[in-house]
RNA sequence: CGGGGUGUAGCGUAGCCCGGUAUCGCGCCACAUUUGGGAUGUGGAGGUCGUCAGUUCGAAUCUGGCCACCCCGACCA
C-alpha cells in the first residue's frame, strides 16, 4: 500500500488529486485555475496526441494553426455560440504596460494602450476558423475542407480540477466544411467513431456513443454526439464530442459555395474535439490505491529494468545483462528504461515506478544471473513471476498485450455492472445515491423534465445512446409516454 | 461569484486563544555501513511564518485589505 496516496474508498477526490500530483503528472501553478503539466504527464499526453493524430491523418485530415486571439466582432457573429461561451471568456483589452509613476519597480496597464477592439482569448475556434474559411471556399471544388488543429484554449472556470477542468487546457479541434448535409453528418459520426476507437483501443476505456439532448448540446450546433465513460466512483465523464454544426457558422460568416449547377449554397460544417481531460479519464478508469496505472499503449515507458547488485563489480555484471535485455525488447518495439542510478535503492525504485504506473517492471540481480532468470512484475495486478531470460521478448510482448486487454476488460465489466435500468423516480433517486452509475430510464423528451430532474437530483442526461433500442414506456418523472430509454448519470 | 476552511523550510506539521524572533517528522547535503519492496548511524545545511498595511517598545501570534489553495453551491469539456 502506498504511503502517499489517499485510499479512494476514503476520499475519492483526494485520491484523484494525490495520483495526479504524486505520480508526477501535473501540479497547480502560480496562475489561478491553470496547471503545470510535468514531463511524466506530458509524455502520456504526447502518446495520446501521436495516436490520435495518426487516426486523423488516416481519415484524410490535415493540421493547421489559427490565432489564439479572436476579435470580439468575429466572436459574436454566431449568436448562440457566442452566448454559450460569453460567461467564461478571458478578454484582452490593452497591448502595453508601463512603470507605475506612483510605485517604482511596479507595472501598470497603460491606459493609453487600450485596444480599439477587444480580443477574446479563444474558448474554441469556430469563429476565427469560419471567418477564414470564407476566403478559402468559393466552389464545390474547394470542398471538403478537413482541418484539425492542436491548440490551447481558455475557459474561465469558477472551479477547477487538475486535468478534468482547468482554465487553460490543451486539445485538438477538428473543423470541417462540406458541400452536403449528409456528408457533414457522416463526418460527425466518423469522428465520433474515431474517438470511441481511441478510447477503447488505446485508453482501454469503454465508452457509450450517443447524442446529446438540446439542453446539453454545444452552443451553435444542430447536434452534438459524444462518448461517455463511467469512472470508478460511478460518475460519468464526457470524454469527447463531435458536433454537426449545420449551416449555422456558414450563415454567420457568409460562407457560400457554387455547386455543379452554379447555384450558391451555404457550406455544411462539423467540429470535434478531445482534450487533456482524457488524462483524467485515464486516471479514473484504471488507477488504484498504489498510484497511477497506464495502459501499455499510452505508457511513456512500457518496461523498466531495475538492477539489484552489490558493489561496482556487481553493477557491471548486472548492467551487461540488463542492456542486452533492453536491446532485445527494443527490437520488438517495446519502450524500455534501464534505471541504473545508484543514488536510489531497488525498493525505492519499485515503489516509484508503481506510483507512476509503468506497466511492467523487471528486477534483475546477481542471483538471477546465476539462474538465467528475471523477475517480472505487472502493474495492473501487482503480481510477480520469475521467467527465463531467454524468453524475455516473447513473454513481455505478450504480457503488455495482456495488460492492455485486462485493463479494458475490467473497465468494461465495471461499466456493465454499474449500468442499470430503472422504472420509477423513487428507484432512480435511490440508485443515484446507493449505486451510482449509468441509469437507463424513460424520459418524456421535454427540456422541462430534464431540467427538473437535474435540479432535484444533480443527474443529467448524458446521452441518448446511438442505435438505441426502441421500447414503449412512461417517463419516470412525468409519467408521459416515452419511446426509448435515455442514459442518466451524475457527471464530472 | 456566494458560504465554509486553510496558508509556518522542498513536503507534512506544532506554536496563534493568552504578543518577547519558531517545534517535530519526512526529504536534502557529507561520510560510513548497506542494496531482492520506499535502508541505518553520525554530523550538517535550510525560514522575509502567503502578501501588503495597521496596532504595539516588540507581531507567526491582534486588526484590516489582497492573493492562492481545499470543501460545498451556481457554471462547465
Amino acid at each position: 500500500m502506498s504511503k502517499v496516496i489517499t485510499p479512494k474508498e476514503q476520499d475519492y477526490s483526494k485520491w484523484y488529486n494525490d495520483i495526479v500530483v504524486e505520480a508526477d503528472m501535473a501540479d497547480h501553478s502560480a496562475v489561478r485555475g491553470c496547471m503545470v503539466i510535468k514531463p511524466h504527464g506530458y509524455a502520456i499526453w504526447e502518446k495520446m496526441q501521436a495516436a490520435l493524430d495518426k487516426m486523423f491523418k488516416d481519415t484524410g485530415h490535415v493540421n493547421a494553426y489559427f490565432p489564439l486571439f479572436i476579435p470580439k466582432s468575429l466572436f459574436e457573429a454566431e449568436e448562440k455560440n457566442a452566448e454559450g461561451f460569453a460567461k467564461e471568456c478571458a478578454v484582452v483589452t490593452h497591448y502595453r504596460l508601463k512603470t507605475d509613476p506612483n510605485n517604482k519597480g511596479k507595472l501598470i496597464v497603460d491606459p493609453e494602450a487600450k485596444l480599439e477592439e477587444e480580443l477574446v482569448v479563444r474558448p474554441t475556434s469556430e469563429a476565427i476558423i469560419w471567418n477564414t474559411y470564407k476566403t478559402w471556399i468559393q466552389s464545390y471544388r474547394d470542398l471538403p475542407i478537413l482541418v484539425n488543429q492542436w491548440a490551447n484554449v481558455v475557459r474561465w472556470e469558477m472551479r477547477t480540477r487538475l486535468f478534468l477542468r482547468t482554465a487553460e487546457f490543451l486539445w485538438q479541434e477538428g473543423h470541417t466544411a462540406h458541400a452536403t448535409k449528409e456528408e457533414a453528418i457522416e463526418e460527425t459520426k466518423k469522428m465520433l467513431d474515431v474517438y470511441a476507437d481511441f478510447a477503447e483501443n488505446w485508453l482501454a476505456m469503454p465508452v457509450i456513443k450517443g447524442v446529446k439532448t438540446a439542453n446539453e448540446r454545444f452552443a451553435g450546433a444542430d447536434d452534438t454526439y459524444c462518448i461517455e465513460a463511467l469512472m470508478q466512483d460511478g460518475k460519468a465523464l464526457q470524454a469527447g464530442t463531435s458536433h454537426f454544426l449545420g449551416q449555422n457558422f456558414a450563415k454567420a460568416f457568409d460562407v457560400k459555395f457554387a455547386g455543379k449547377d452554379g447555384k450558391l449554397d451555404y457550406v455544411w460544417a462539423t467540429s470535434w474535439g478531445v482534450s487533456t481531460r482524457l488524462m483524467g479519464a485515464l486516471i479514473m478508469s484504471h488507477s488504484d490505491n498504489n498510484g497511477l496505472v497506464i495502459p501499455p499503449k499510452l505508457a511513456p515507458v512500457q518496461v523498466v529494468i531495475v538492477p539489484v547488485y552489490k558493489g561496482d563489480e556487481g553493477l557491471k555484471k548486472v548492467s551487461e545483462a540488463a542492456n542486452d535485455i533492453k536491446k532485445r525488447l527494443q527490437a520488438r518495439n517495446i519502450s524500455v528504461k534501464y534505471d541504473d542510478r545508484d543514488t536510489q535503492r531497488p525498493g525505492w525504485k519499485f515503489a516509484e515506478y508503481e506510483l507512476k504506473g509503468i506497466p511492467v517492471r523487471i528486477a534483475l540481480g546477481e542471483r538471477d544471473l546465476a539462474n538465467g532468470t528475471i523477475e517480472v512484475a505487472r502493474r495492473d495486478l501487482l503480481s510477480k513471476e520469475v521467467i527465463q531470460i531467454a524468453d524475455a521478448e516473447n513473454y513481455i510482448a505478450k504480457l503488455l498485450e495482456d495488460i492492455q486487454s485486462n485493463l479494458y476488460t475490467k473497465a468494461l465489466e465495471r461499466t456493465k455492472a454499474n449500468t442499470r435500468k430503472v422504472e420509477t423516480y423513487a428507484e432512480f433517486k435511490r440508485m443515484l445515491d446507493e449505486q451510482p452509475g449509468f441509469i437507463l430510464a424513460h424520459w418524456d423528451g421535454t427540456p422541462e423534465t430534464e431540467e427538473k430532474i437535474k435540479e432535484e437530483t444533480k443527474a443529467t442526461i448524458r446521452c441518448i445512446p446511438l442505435n438505441n433500442e426502441q421500447e414503449a414506456g412512461v417517463c419516470i418523472y412525468s409519467g408521459k409516454p416515452s419511446s426509448q430509454r435515455v442514459m442518466f448519470a451524475r457527471a464530472y
